[in-house]
DNA sequence: ATGGTTGTCATACAA
């Protein structure tokens, strides 16, 4: 059977309800995980999502900050939400598919919205990037865990680092620039491969080809500046990698009215 | 070196 899993970073679900179910229309992932909802759980709007053919949703959100949603047309066996850095923040969220997904029953899929971190790439002169860091030790220790029990699995989310020289369109440029610091490319790719996770998008589109999966909303004509990171990443144990049969980037999106600044990232997987 | 935009909630704050 194939698998389609995208992941996307919306920046309010609700302002762009409308743009899921365009996405949704016209790619079909089989599920769809979204970061940054910006909506408590009484106001998300779980029927509209249900009704474009996606029974199964888990969320959990906060009023105007964070928040983490997976839509699925199969069943789940369990869910979870972790949560990071003892705050309340929603960053995480976790189902297990059910007997109902055939080849894919008892995959395991986790949805991380990594925080970004501010502007100043300095634990002392900024919280928010040392909350970043604090995060990213706490995936690197609950990754380690996580490996031991060797289920096969999927990772995916708005990670807020670039780790490569070209998931970013100017490597020099930004090495001061929080997503693209050494410390976090390094700690992101570390903690990747001791958890033994495999980078879909780079298996099949290796460097040196740039990839992108963000645009700033402050530059003008962000496409013809082309000034964008990839930060929106879809990682695989590395039992179900060799079923990877597609990796792509909707960037559209980022074209459309009112556009969140991220573009959603799809895996096709042939279970 | 600087400022550039957006969403939420209604005044800064986070991204």
């Amino acid at each position: 059977m194939q698998l389609v899993v995208s992941t996307w970073n919306i920046n309010s679900v609700r302002l762009r309800i409308d743009q899921v179910r365009r996405f949704l229309e016209t790619v079909r992932p089989d599920i769809l995980c979204l970061q940054e909802t910006k909506c408590p759980d009484d106001k998300f709007p779980l029927k509209e999502l249900q009704s474009y053919g996606y029974p199964f949703v888990v969320h959990i959100g906060q009023k105007g900050y964070n928040g983490v949603a997976i839509l699925s047309r199969y069943p789940f066996l369990e869910t979870g939400a972790m949560q990071m850095c003892e705050r309340p923040d929603a960053r995480h969220i976790s189902i297990t598919l059910a007997k109902e997904a055939k080849a894919a029953a008892g995959l395991t899929l986790h949805n991380f919205y990594v925080p970004a971190g501010g502007d100043i790439p300095d634990t002392t002169l900024n919280d928010k990037f040392a909350h970043k860091l604090q995060f990213l030790a706490e995936m690197r220790r609950w990754g380690e865990r996580h490996r031991k029990g060797g289920a096969p699995g999927i990772l995916v989310g708005d990670l807020n680092v670039a780790p490569l020289e070209h998931d970013v369109w100017s490597h020099k440029q930004l090495l001061n620039v929080v997503s693209h610091t050494p410390v976090e490319t390094e700690t992101l790719e570390t903690l990747r491969q001791e958890a033994e996770w495999v980078d879909g998008m780079r298996v099949l589109r290796p460097e040196p080809e740039k990839v992108y999966s963000w645009w700033s909303y402050r530059s003008p004509d962000w496409a013809a500046a082309n000034k964008g990171r990839r930060l929106d990443h879809i990682w695989l144990t590395p039992d179900i990698a060799p079923t990877l049969k597609s990796m792509s980037v909707t960037s559209e999106t980022r074209g459309w009215d009112r556009p969140s600044d991220h573009a959603p990232v799809t895996a096709v997987l042939e279970l």
